[in-house]
DNA sequence: CTAGGGTTAG
């Protein structure tokens, strides 16, 4: 089912303490002289003698490594500082040799050699450079592991995502009697999901789970860090009651707690629960102050149900907590009004950022314009980015090429395509899926097989749908069928394939094959996800189904309809009842036509709004060609620009014509 | 001396 969008006020509390802008750290050598003290006539005090410990450790703080390391050799007697403020400068600058350097002299050092903590400091170094050969390796050799070593440990192979032997390292702890504390815990789950190639990400569940219990058994289930990471974890992998079960159990919560689930129910595909969820802890009045983060959670949340009254709710909080110097605030805020249809508030957002707008942001205004149909929009974008400077990554790709994709640049997408590597970005599962989908749409349909049969990779069920989405414009049976052997085996649960190939074949009018797809979807109890379209009036949520035609309004709707589609036969409209699959009668098929989702909210939002208002739709599929043709005809007729989001994309109806160009 | 949540795409 879908979650409503919460309608009633937000009530922001006034900040505990505003946010201190950032200041430039003053960093000033003991050497330096006072500057208060040289107007008393007072001799200026002599200065301290040089030691050389604090000359290293200053000159650390101030990232200039090659002297520090210089003069480490002649260094007598390094303390346990010095050697601190050396590993994390070597690790921060991602200077390997230098770590290594401080490593021997420290193995060759009486005072330090078992040091734990220097240990400890070592492992994260090596850990921070990827080198996790060596952190595994001080910490075999280390003389002594108090529970920092360990932990260093398994937050080291939590960050090369080696969960088998985090877990083994887990028990190792169990075995030896080492007393396991909270950090372990979250280093050890953090391990679990952490991505990694040598490990399908079908283990996770069953890893988490294993240190979930492990958890239980030794009292830790309900620290508050612990039960936030296994929220987080379990969010990631999907088990939205998991999660849940353990957020509503924790007896304390903070707000990191709170944002973790927040987050969770936005990733989860249930956004409207994330608001109600924010809600919740600000009226809960447990003196939680939301920070960015759980802004750019909730954010989040309002950009998947298009409550675009809560986000400019959040834009005003995000004003008054002076979150607006976060560029991932920011970014957040952009990409919330561009989902939510408002692509210039988007745009007017990142022109005001200037200078400080980083890669995420490029990405986000690319995609917008993408969402939105504007392609040849995105492609300047991009090279206007290039031009500033950055470097596209993966992401920048993928919106580049849907952007194109969305608005049939097939020159432009090739050409983009071909110059991923120089930009030193190798194509993955989702590049291909674009280009199948824009040579696809094109009608190129040969060029599009030909590419996936050039991959390198296997093509993953994005790739063999976008084959099959083009099959279906085009009416390619073969292609079709070849898309399917694939998509069938890869995502038999996924009931759309199944019905998009029975729609192919009801458009050839292969009717015995719709019927063996019918009977397989049965058999698999698949069912076809029901079309619903909402529009928001006067803050109120009004949602529509296609199936329900119980309730009078619904008539009156339908009758509305009737009317303009009348009106349009008198132009020379033809009722595409091709994609009903049913073996009925004309008149009965158009009659399900009139009663799409789309067009009742269209009608709805005829009869409810001002005659200058633009009417805003969202609906949970693409958009089918009739409600398409349908909705240009009426935003000609009536004068009215209606803007309808389907699940993949903004159509912009403005006098009879659609911002897709019939690209969708 | 360590730790938990977020942004762009699909």
């Amino acid at each position: 089912m879908f979650a409503s969008a919460p309608t009633t006020p937000l009530h922001l509390p006034h900040p505990a303490f505003r946010t201190r802008r950032p200041t430039l750290a003053r960093c000033r050598s003991s050497f330096a002289p006072s500057s208060s003290s040289s107007s008393g006539g007072a001799p200026p005090p002599p200065p301290p003698p040089a030691n050389p410990n604090h000359l290293i450790q200053t000159l650390c703080a101030n990232g200039r490594l090659a002297r520090a390391a210089a003069l480490l050799p002649g260094l007598p007697a390094p303390t346990q500082r010095t050697y601190e403020s050396l590993l994390i400068a070597a690790a921060r600058a991602g200077d390997a040799s230098l770590t290594a350097a401080v490593h021997r002299r420290l193995e060759a050092d009486p005072v330090f050699r078992a040091d734990p903590f220097l240990s400890t400091r070592l492992i994260e170094s090596y850990a921070a450079l990827g080198a996790l050969p060596a952190a595994r390796q001080v910490f075999d050799e280390a003389p002594a592991r108090d529970i920092f070593v360990w932990n260093a440990l398994l937050k080291a192979l939590a960050l090369a995502g080696h969960a088998d032997e985090a877990l083994a390292r887990l028990s190792d702890m169990g075995r030896l009697a080492v007393p396991v504390d909270s950090y372990s815990y979250t280093h050890g789950l953090k391990a679990c999901i952490a991505a990694s190639a040598s490990h399908a990400p079908r283990g996770a569940f069953a890893r988490v789970r294993e240190v979930h219990a492990h958890a239980v058994r030794r009292g830790y289930a309900a620290h508050t860090h612990v039960a936030t990471t296994l929220v987080d974890c379990y969010a990631k992998l999907g088990v939205v009651a998991y999660a849940e079960t353990i957020f509503f159990a924790m007896p304390e919560r903070n707000i990191v707690s709170w944002s973790a689930m927040i987050a969770c129910y936005a990733k989860n595909e249930r956004p409207g629960d994330a608001i109600e969820l924010f809600k919740e802890m600000i009226a809960s009045d447990a003196g939680l102050v939301p920070n960015p983060i759980t802004i750019v959670s909730v954010l989040n949340a309002c950009a998947g149900v298009n409550a675009l009254d809560h986000g400019k709710l959040l834009h005003a909080y995000i004003l008054r907590r002076g979150f607006d110097s976060l560029v991932s605030v920011l970014n957040a805020l952009m990409a919330m009004y561009m989902r939510c249809g408002r692509l210039e508030v988007g745009r007017r957002i990142f022109n005001w950022m200037g200078k400080r707008r980083d890669v995420v942001s490029w990405n986000s205004l690319i995609s917008g314009y993408g969402m939105h149909g504007f392609g040849r929009e995105a492609v300047q974008v991009f090279e206007e980015m290039v031009r500033a400077g950055l470097s596209p990554n993966i992401i920048t790709f993928i919106s580049v090429l849907g952007a194109c994709s969305h608005a049939g640049l097939v020159d432009e997408g090739k050409e983009l395509f071909e110059s991923m590597a120089d930009y030193s970005v190798t194509p993955r599962a989702e590049h291909y899926a674009s280009m199948v989908d824009l040579l696809g749409r094109a009608g190129q349909l040969e060029e599009a097989v030909e590419l996936i049969e050039s991959m390198r990779i296997e093509p993953s069920p994005q790739v063999w749908g976008a084959l099959l989405g083009a099959c279906r414009i085009h009416g390619h049976v073969e292609f079709a069928e070849m898309a399917c052997s694939h998509l069938f085996d890869l995502e038999p649960r996924n009931a759309g394939n199944y019905v998009l190939l029975a729609d192919i074949y009801a458009r050839a009018k292969l009717h015995n094959q719709v019927d063996v797809l019918k009977e397989l979807l049965e058999e698999h109890a698949l069912e076809k996800v029901t079309g619903c379209s909402w529009i928001e009036v006067k803050k109120k949520l009004h949602s529509f189904t296609s199936v329900d035609n119980k309730n009078p309004p619904v008539e009156q709707l339908q009758a509305l309809i009737g009317e303009f589609v009348a009106q349009m036969k008198n132009e020379g409209y033809v009722p595409d009842t091709g994609i009903v699959h049913y073996n009925i009668e004309e008149e009965e098929k158009e009659r399900i036509l009139l009663g799409h989702s789309e067009k009742l909210a269209v009608a709805f939002g005829l009869i409810n709004t001002g005659s200058g208002e633009v009417i805003r739709i969202t609906k949970n599929l693409r958009l089918c060609e009739d409600c398409h043709s349908v909705t240009k005809f009426i935003s000609k007729f009536t004068e009215r620009e209606i803007v309808v989001k389907d699940v993949n994309r903004f159509h912009h109806f403005r006098d009879g014509i659609c911002s897709c160009g019939e690209y969708w």
